[in-house]
DNA sequence: AAGTCGGGGGC
DNA sequence: GCCCCAGACTT
């Protein structure tokens, strides 16, 4: 009986606080347009604030709606994306601006059901669109919200699991109030990001604290619970840096898998690869090259460590090299006039040092 | 239900 | 080092 006045005394507390301390400069926030709120939230999907941004900032400039978007080649897309990591991001951004121009001629759905079936857009980020760009009555369950409820509530167990974010969901639709969705949406990501951290929480500053059972029990730093984790395995890669006057060549990697669409360089599966690899693909057999030091990249699930190895070109042999590309899968890559395309980041370190030598 | 997908931030 | 971040998608 006296559930739906606790509800309100949660959300009118948020909503409170968020009137004095919540953050309303953000880039995204400045002209909340479904487009606006859409990219910003693909974007900040498992990225922090600060990291989004200056990549906001410039994908908005190139690609300033969803026709400017729509109509550009993906390779384009993916160097703006470039550094952000989740690749796949972009490329479902990107299929989805071509769906909203050429199925609802670039106006932005306005319907729940239309926005969750876009490519990249699960119940959260559909939630977040509705709620910030629209007013509708619509609940959000990212990391800062879902951090927020497991200790308001002292939630056991990981949030990722199913019977947790069951309840997180429940959670989140119960307290979401009819009035200033859009401000109480921000404000629990706010809350999450600046008073209810990870670590070092200000739980003295927060508008819950009174009755958060984690605070209750002096274990805020116990909430939530984190993901049981395994052994992470390490990948070896062997990959090629064939270097012509033209520049370096790359090869385009399939959509699926890491750094899917992206650019990157010519991958090998062993040592013994690689002279059936170029005489393959470059008509030439290499007489000898060099192993250069190895580069170690550490992802989430595993740690990557990249070999190269550096084929040196038989004189006179490059005029055969250059007929391999440019084709759909291969490149040459200019230094001079860097082509815009998306390279994983530790390519771009190699790049670097590439450039270096030539 | 568990794995996959990246790079950077912060301690 | 380690864990996490305005999650979604595949198997």
């Amino acid at each position: 009986m006296n559930t739906h006045q606790t509800d309100n005394h949660f959300s009118n507390r948020v909503l409170t606080w968020f009137d004095r301390h919540g953050r309303k400069h953000l880039p995204w926030q400045q002209q909340p347009t479904p487009y606006h709120v859409w990219v910003s939230e693909i974007m900040l999907q498992q990225t922090q604030v600060t990291t989004v941004i200056p990549y906001y900032q410039r994908f908005m400039v190139r690609f300033p709606d969803v026709s400017a978007l729509a109509t550009a080649g993906v390779d384009e897309v993916l160097h703006y994306w470039t550094g952000l990591g989740y690749y796949a991001r972009a490329r479902h951004l990107h299929q989805a601006a071509q769906h909203i121009h050429s199925q609802h001629h670039g106006i932005f759905p306005t319907q729940w059901a239309e926005i969750v079936a876009l490519p990249g857009v699960g119940r959260s980020t559909a939630g977040a669109i509705m709620a910030l760009a629209y007013g509708q009555r619509y609940a959000i369950l990212d990391g800062n919200v879902k951090r927020v409820l497991c200790r308001y509530h002292a939630i056991t167990g990981w949030s990722g699991s199913s019977a947790v974010s069951q309840s997180l969901w429940a959670l989140a639709e119960k307290y979401t109030p009819a009035n200033r969705v859009a401000d109480y949406t921000q404000a629990m990501m706010d809350l999450g990001a600046l008073i209810c951290r990870r670590r070092g929480a200000l739980c003295e500053e927060c508008p819950l604290h009174s009755d958060c059972q984690a605070y209750r029990q002096q274990a805020v730093d116990a909430y939530p619970h984190s993901k049981p984790r395994k052994a992470t395995p390490e990948n070896h890669l062997i990959v090629l840096v064939i270097v012509s006057e033209k520049g370096l060549l790359l090869e385009k990697r399939p959509d699926t898998g890491i750094w899917g669409g992206l650019w990157s360089l010519p991958q090998v599966s062993d040592m013994t690869a690689i002279a059936d690899w170029c005489k393959t693909h470059c008509q030439f057999t290499p007489t000898n090259w060099h192993t250069w030091p190895s580069l170690s990249h550490q992802l989430t699930h595993l740690r990557l460590h990249l070999h190269p190895v550096a084929i040196v070109l038989p004189e006179g042999n490059a005029p055969n090299l250059l007929a391999v590309a440019p084709s759909a899968s291969f490149c040459w890559y200019n230094f001079d006039a860097p082509p815009a395309l998306g390279l994983p980041a530790p390519v771009v370190r190699l790049v670097e040092q590439i450039k270096m030598k030539c």
